[in-house]
DNA sequence: CTAATGTGCAACCCTTCGGTTGCACGAACT
DNA sequence: AGTTCGTGCAACCGAAGGGTTGCACATTAG
């Protein structure tokens, strides 16, 4: 509920790459920064920033097994930043309105909305 | 739903500044340039610059009264941006799972116009 | 017509940020 | 032990982008 993270969220999700990356560890189910890279044109340094951008705004989660660090999705913040988008657009689309109550039942997560 | 307004749509809010228009825009219901700038510590030609950029995401829409650009809020897209979180998170989270389905069912595209 | 208000456009800084290279450290395998 | 694989960190470079100033164009009031 509190803005910076919803803040940290949007910021995170605008860039194109970051937004593959989510989509990538998605349908993988977990990943490592060299995997990643393997598929990309870029370098895994590249993804290892990234991914660590992702984490800080807490839609990864880093997990260090051995000598390789595997990445989760963790959907929770996502849902906060549904809940903002549900909020703003709720006064011009009743649809979205009923959206927002279905977050406010408990899907979101710590779901409260408002920024 | 369009891969390419997706992006539009999060790059756009993914500025704070943006964002903090949407939410005013959102709730005066509809405003011009300078009426946000003047509650803003920016100029009235960066709001604008702002402006031009939610409008490219299709986020708001213009129309010119006399000498006056009224800017409203075109919240459709967002529904857009939506989907693409619940698409994500659905392989981790099944109530955001069912969230997806709400959308698919109709929510995604809006009442507003579009360009 | 003249003045004032509201925009739009263009050029220009300066910070941010994604990507790169290079190197050092920890962990497994032989 | 030594080697190889996978990371992490730091410095650097170039493009992108938000913000500014300045000016020209439309529209309304006197």
């Amino acid at each position: 509920m509190d803005a910076g993270s919803v803040d940290r969220v949007f910021a995170a999700l605008g860039d194109p790459g970051r937004r593959e990356l989510v989509r990538e560890i998605s349908t993988r189910g977990s990943a490592t920064a060299t995997e990643l890279a393997a598929d990309l044109p870029v370098t895994r340094q590249a993804v290892a920033k990234q991914l660590a951008a992702l984490a800080d705004a807490g839609l990864v989660a880093a997990t260090r097994q051995g000598r390789e660090t595997r990445y989760e999705l963790t959907p929770a913040p996502l849902g906060e930043a549904m809940a903002w988008m549900a909020n703003v657009g709720a006064a011009w689309d009743s649809r979205l309105g009923a959206l927002r109550e279905h977050l406010a039942s408990g899907a979101g997560e710590g779901s409260a909305p408002r920024t």
